[in-house]
DNA sequence: TTTCATTTACGAAAACTATCGTACATTTGT
DNA sequence: ACAAATGTACGATAGTTTTCGTAAATGAAA
């Protein structure tokens, strides 16, 4: 019995091992955020649902899934006809990594003014703002 | 006596009316974070700016700026030979707007997310976690 | 097995970004 | 007044992203 193989492409594999950075742009993200939502999908379960909110034809979904795959930021099982892709790249890496870039280009490198900017344009729940509260005193906590 | 008088392009003119948003790619950003922090500039002094962390010519700059005229991001005197550029967008406004976008698009719509990814992955100040404490009491205020 | 539908692969066009060389215009110094 | 310096304008090119048409492969259905 054989279970299913995600591969990573050669040049995926270089390019990790060289420790690149990931720069997905905006519709690789649209991409990435289907299959961190719904696990590894089909060409087809990613098109449609991408297709809810733009306009582009079903081949189009395809090349870029190729390409992203090619370049390391999609794994894919080929073993039978229809081909199941899966994000090779974690959410939390690749936010971590734009948001950094932001806060470095957008920000000049202050974390807390795009905080500040994040929590003034945005409702958060009661929950939350609590939650980054307890989370605030536990970095001062370890700060002293 | 005159005033300088900058002006917008035409087409800025056009796409501000329709209420178009702004989305300033990588190298405009460099430069408007430059004009954001000196002020209104001349090519070169951007140029020279520039220069000390990126690897490009003077005409390069130029052409960048003049397309951001074109855009609508710039605005430019031109009475005097020396061009003098300034920004036509609020730094406030673009990071709203890229902010918005990145927590949408990255973040799934949660501000809060991204606020605790930021906080965790960049030492901030006291000082700087005091004023976020007393902006979330602010919040938490005027909800009750 | 032949046909039909689905899927992948390939190539190429269109749009956009970044870069720079060169030509032309305008000051400025001599 | 005129040459040198400085600046803008105008392509042109290379690279990347997004898009899609068409061909080839594969699996299912009749």
């Amino acid at each position: 019995m054989f279970t299913k193989v995600f591969v990573y492409s050669l040049k995926a594999l270089i390019m990790s091992a060289t420790g690149k950075h990931i720069k997905p742009t905006e519709s690789e993200l649209e991409i990435l955020r289907v299959l961190w939502e719904k696990g590894p999908s089909t060409v087809r379960e990613v098109h449609e649902i991408l297709e809810q909110s733009k306009d582009a034809g079903y081949t189009t979904t395809l090349k870029l899934m190729q390409i992203m795959h090619e370049k390391g930021l999609l794994q894919r099982d080929a073993s039978s006809k229809t081909h199941i892709y899966a994000s090779a790249v974690s959410q939390e890496n690749t936010q971590r990594q734009l948001l950094d870039k932001m806060i470095d280009t957008v920000f000049n490198g202050s974390a807390s003014q795009l905080v500040l900017q994040a929590l003034g344009n945005h409702k958060s729940s009661k929950e939350e703002l609590e939650k980054i509260k307890q989370y605030l005193d536990e970095i001062e906590k370890q700060q002293r």
